[in-house]
DNA sequence: AGAGAAACGGAGGGGAGACTCTGGTTGGCC
DNA sequence: GGCCAACCAGAGTCTCCCCTCCGTTTCTCT
């Protein structure tokens, strides 16, 4: 189809689909990709047919919403492939992707999915696959990764951290360090007994759930 | 309430409450808690109104299915604590909880949740805890497990390989083994190489998906 | 074998969520 | 300033899922 010469959208229309960007960036963050498209175009101020205007389906705007955090993530790959240490900019990748993981659940989830089959993101998670894998390679040959690991480690890595939640931020935080942590010490070629961040609350929090099924305890009604 | 001297529960209604439960579990096993009660239904062969008189409540069933895979954890904990070697104990429980966790997506979520918060097995989950504790006190006593691992590790484990996923047993298997053969390696005291377990096949698998919205890609209709 | 209660099965109530249809409204170009 | 298309908003549809009601069947006890 050739491109239709449309004339540039209207202002309001730039800024409501910035609300909506903003807006489920933030409930994506904090809730999860389960939320509602109704409860996101509350929170972006705009009724549900401007949402479904901008973006015919969920995915498109899932799509749209973390190709930012992506982006991120990429660069941070490159930070760490721009650093002359190898081995330190492995590790440095390590910690801020479980650190950026866990701070979205909304990422968390797209992120886990594009590493275990989704096609979201295809292109690009193979590009960073490849981006990675020489990284691995560097930190094997300058000395500090151990030689058997795979690029397949990963994803390994990518799916436990998608597995961390906790009921505040700080707590997830800190689970998702001390896990990173224990990773960086299990793919070092010569582990010594370094000293891991401060234990995780992780559980009980009486307060989480998530299942989805009606009753709430197993009172016989 | 006094005990109703009801009468002995009929051999069909018997018969049909076992069918239930198999059906659950493997249905469960298979594809996770979510799928709906009408499918475990037809696999058991029964009607809708059959299973809910046998479990007034999808949460009921779930208990129900998983008290004997919970009964298989806490009789792993038992033998790991009746091993000689309080370390090689430890591991063989790691290892054990990674394999039951992996082979049973429905096991999983539950186990999940019982350890970030949920209260469906609070009991059960707590005298494991304390179980494990012990398990960890003697393993650093005996040497083997580093000082500073903690009781909310467990956890930590849990989440991290309730993250782990794959199209098929062997994949999933695998992953679980190298995960909690990482694990090992990082909660040891007196780190050395040793082998890992082969490297899983984890991503990219076309056919995963599992968010649960309607297009099944970004083509705009 | 026959009565009666327990169990069975499928239709449907209630709710939630993804997505559309129909008017009213507003910004951009002449 | 005026026209018109693009845009906005809420009510409605369609599907799925947990769970219940009621007529029918089947087991059990005598």
């Amino acid at each position: 189809m050739p491109p239709k010469p449309s004339r540039k959208p209207r202002s309001d229309a730039l800024y409501n689909r910035r609300r909506i960007l903003d807006a489920a960036r933030s409930v994506f963050a904090e809730k999860g990709i389960e939320v509602s498209m109704t409860e996101i175009a509350q929170r972006a101020g705009v009724g549900i047919a401007t949402l479904y205007r901008h973006f015919p389906a969920k995915e498109e705007l899932l799509a749209e919403t973390f190709s930012g955090q992506l982006e991120i993530c990429v660069s941070a790959l490159h930070a760490a492939l721009d650093d002359p240490d190898p081995w330190r900019g492995f590790c440095g990748f390590i910690e801020k992707l479980c650190t950026l993981q866990v701070q979205d659940r909304g990422f968390n989830a797209v992120f886990r999915e594009a590493f275990s089959g989704g096609d979201l993101f295809e292109k690009e998670r193979i590009r960073a696959e490849n981006a990675f894998a020489e990284l691995a390679r560097r930190a094997k040959a300058a000395g500090g990764l151990r030689p058997d690991f795979v690029r397949d480690d990963l994803t390994l890595v990518i799916m436990a951290n998608s597995g961390i939640t906790a009921d505040s931020q700080e707590d997830a935080l800190a689970a998702a360090r001390r896990l990173s942590s224990y990773f960086i010490q299990a793919f070092s070629d010569a582990p010594e007994l370094g000293p891991l961040p401060p234990a995780p609350r992780l559980g009980p929090h009486p307060a989480l759930r998530g299942i989805g099924w009606k009753g709430s305890s197993v009172s016989v009604g």
